[in-house]
DNA sequence: CTTATATATGTCTTTTTAGACATATGAAAC
DNA sequence: GTTTCATATGTCTAAAAAGACATATATAAG
């Protein structure tokens, strides 16, 4: 329910297509909220069926139409009434990764190597992606503090993982 | 499908009860895998179903009966090969808190100082329950490496969140 | 005495989610 | 000329998950 929430967070600060929608939550949301294509278009028309959203059909020449998504009042009220009662709750993680580490102890050490060295060079590439995001927006005239926030968030969550892996690296091998 | 592989990991370390897989996932296993005692039930039928697990039916004369289940050859090797074979997916994250974070701007001062400060106790109370949890741990003989090694991701998390709450506070306030 | 917590195990229904399948054009690279 | 990437929008099915409902006893706390 809460996707619903984060999408009408991105059509909030300006008119999008979905499109538009499913480019800037993987680029500014994929650190705290995990979602698909497919859930994003499918939740994009309950939004509108449920007159949070409306849309203003775009017709292009050469490009495919598109359908420009704007907030409802109804839609406004209701995210801002959702950010200021809705309950919190802890985050939900799922990560394989961690899985396999509470195994470590009966796999050979070549191995445990290999998944902490793949680990280390996926995070240090989304690190650098989100460091590259947050210095481009930083140039931008118009920053929003929400943006400033996450991205921040992004950043000090990869750079947690990769400290956490060095360290298990050197700790794994330390005992040998 | 890594739930299973979770709960072969725990039941790997020595033989339990549903019950007691359901205690250890949630003390050891929380920090990046969410799940219930619904879904784990469920989950431990299928994978005795799969002749990756079995069980002995330990008759108790005052407390309910319980199945003690323990790992087969099958789900021993199916263990190690999805752990050195199944490629790793980066973790995903569902957390509603951040998703408010993004609106923050839209919302009183008034009502964004409430949401971290309650963010703020509930991850203290976790992290102070996670070290709690590593201190017992480290007072025991045999020191599983695998805890180890994840309850120490347990606590850096969370002091991760807390340092980040605490910067987001102190942005948000002088920024007004 | 009553309530809460721990032990112990499940089912059922609805929602959410993943991932494959599906289509169509323009532009750029090779 | 052909492949790949970006634009643009969807459907469908199967699996995973959430959360309520369900039962029963022991023990400890108030």
């Amino acid at each position: 329910m809460s996707l619903r929430y984060a999408l009408l967070g991105i059509i909030l600060k300006k008119p999008v297509t979905g499109y538009d929608v499913v480019r800037i939550f993987k680029q500014q949301m994929i650190y705290f909220w995990s979602s698909t294509h497919s859930q994003i278009y499918t939740e994009l028309h309950k939004m509108e069926n449920d007159n949070l959203i409306d849309h203003e059909l775009v017709i292009q020449e050469t490009l495919p139409n598109k359908k420009v998504y704007s907030l409802t009042d109804t839609g406004k009220k209701d995210l801002i009434r959702w950010a200021i009662e809705e309950p919190l709750k802890p985050a939900k993680i799922k990560d394989n990764f961690l899985i396999k580490t509470t195994i470590f102890p009966f796999l050979p050490i070549v191995e445990i190597d290999k998944l902490l060295d793949e680990v280390i060079e996926r995070e240090d590439k989304i690190l650098s992606m989100t460091k590259k995001w947050q210095e481009h927006f930083n140039n931008q005239e118009e920053r929003d503090v929400g943006t400033i926030l996450t991205v921040e968030y992004g950043i000090r969550y990869s750079e947690m993982y990769l400290e956490w892996c060095k360290w298990a690296k050197q700790y794994i091998n330390e005992i040998k």
